[in-house]
DNA sequence: GTGTGCACAAGTGGGAAAAAGTGGTTTCTA
DNA sequence: TAGAAACCACTTTTTCCCACTTGTGCACAC
C-alpha cells in the first residue's frame, strides 16, 4: 500500500523533465513499476496530482460514475479525467510533464513535490509557499478534526 | 509509553544535523529503536513535531481519513503528512533535518527541544523565546481546561 | 568540606566514498 | 521536421564514518 510522505524541492529542466527524488522513485518502482498517472487538481489550489497507476485505477471509476447533472461533479470530471496523463519514469527516474499540465499548475523551474499518503501533489514552489502563508480559517472544521489530539 | 518532559537547548551544525540530548536519546532507543517521525506543526506556531514512530503510526491514519473535500482538513493533511519525514538516529545519536522542514520552522543554529509527553517539539530558540513573551488570550478555553486545578 | 584532576561520556566537525541529480547529444517517431 | 525518448557523461549532494573537543561527574587528596 502506498504511503508517500514528506515534501521535496525539485527542479524542472528546460525540456520540462523533472527528476523524482530517489526515495519516492523507489516506492514507485516497487508499487507500480514506475507507471503513474499525472492529472490536475479539482479544488481551488492549482497543483497537479500524481497517482501510482493502481491507485488511480481504483479512483477513476468512482469519478466517472458521479451524477453529472450536477455542476460541481461535471467540473471534477473535466479536471481529473480530462487532464489525466499516463506515463512512466525514464531510465534516469524522470518524468516529462505535458505542456497543458505545466500550464495548469503554472510550473516553472522550482517545484515542490508533496507526499500525502496514497498520492503526491506537485506545486510550483511559489504557489506552495504562498499557500502555506495563507491563514487558516478554523470555522468549518469537521468534527473528526476537532477531536484530534496531536 | 512515551513520556518526554523538559526542555533542552541544542545546536544544529552547518549540515543540518542535530544531536539529540542523551536522556531523550535513551528514551527513544528503548521506545522505538531510534526510529522517529519529524513533521511540521499544524497551528500558527512554526515549530516541528517529533514523534516516536509507534506514536506517529497511531496518529497517521486518523489524519489520512479526514474528509478532504473540506478545506481545513486539507490544510492539516498537507502540513502534517506533507511534511512528515521518517528517520533514524545516526551512530552518534543525531538526526538530519530535511531542508524543507528546516525552512518551515526557520531553524538556524540555536534550537530548543521541548518534551510534551507523547511527542517533542523543536523550535528555533529565537521563536521559542518570542513565543514565551507573547501574552495568552484567555478567551475560548475548552471546558476541560477550565476545570483544571494546577 | 572543598578543590583538583582524571576518565568517560556526550557533542562537534570534517572528509571520503557513494549515490543522486543535471544537462547535453543522438536517435527515433509521429 | 519538430518534439520526445533513450543514452551517456559530468557535477553536486548526501551519507557514513572516524577523530577530536568539550563537558560532566566522581574520586581522591589536601
Amino acid at each position: 500500500m502506498s504511503n508517500f510522505l514528506g515534501s521535496h524541492a525539485i527542479n524542472m529542466d528546460a525540456k520540462g523533465r523533472l527528476a523524482i527524488p530517489a526515495k519516492v522513485r523507489e516506492e514507485l518502482a516497487q508499487l507500480c513499476g514506475g507507471r503513474i498517472v499525472l492529472t490536475a487538481n479539482a479544488d481551488e489550489e492549482r497543483c497537479l496530482l500524481l497517482y501510482p497507476e493502481p491507485e488511480w485505477e481504483e479512483l477513476r471509476p468512482k469519478i466517472e460514475a458521479l451524477p453529472n447533472m450536477n455542476k460541481a461533479a461535471r467540473r471534477l470530471q473535466r479536471l481529473l479525467l480530462g487532464n489525466a496523463a499516463q506515463m512512466e519514469l525514464d531510465s534516469a527516474g524522470r518524468i516529462l510533464v505535458p505542456p497543458t499540465l505545466r500550464a495548469h499548475a503554472q510550473l516553472e523551474k522550482k517545484l515542490m513535490l508533496i507526499g500525502l499518503g496514497k498520492k503526491l501533489e506537485l506545486w510550483s514552489e511559489e504557489r506552495w509557499l504562498a499557500w502555506l502563508d495563507e491563514s487558516s480559517d478554523d470555522e468549518d472544521m469537521p468534527p473528526e478534526m476537532e477531536a484530534l489530539s496531536l
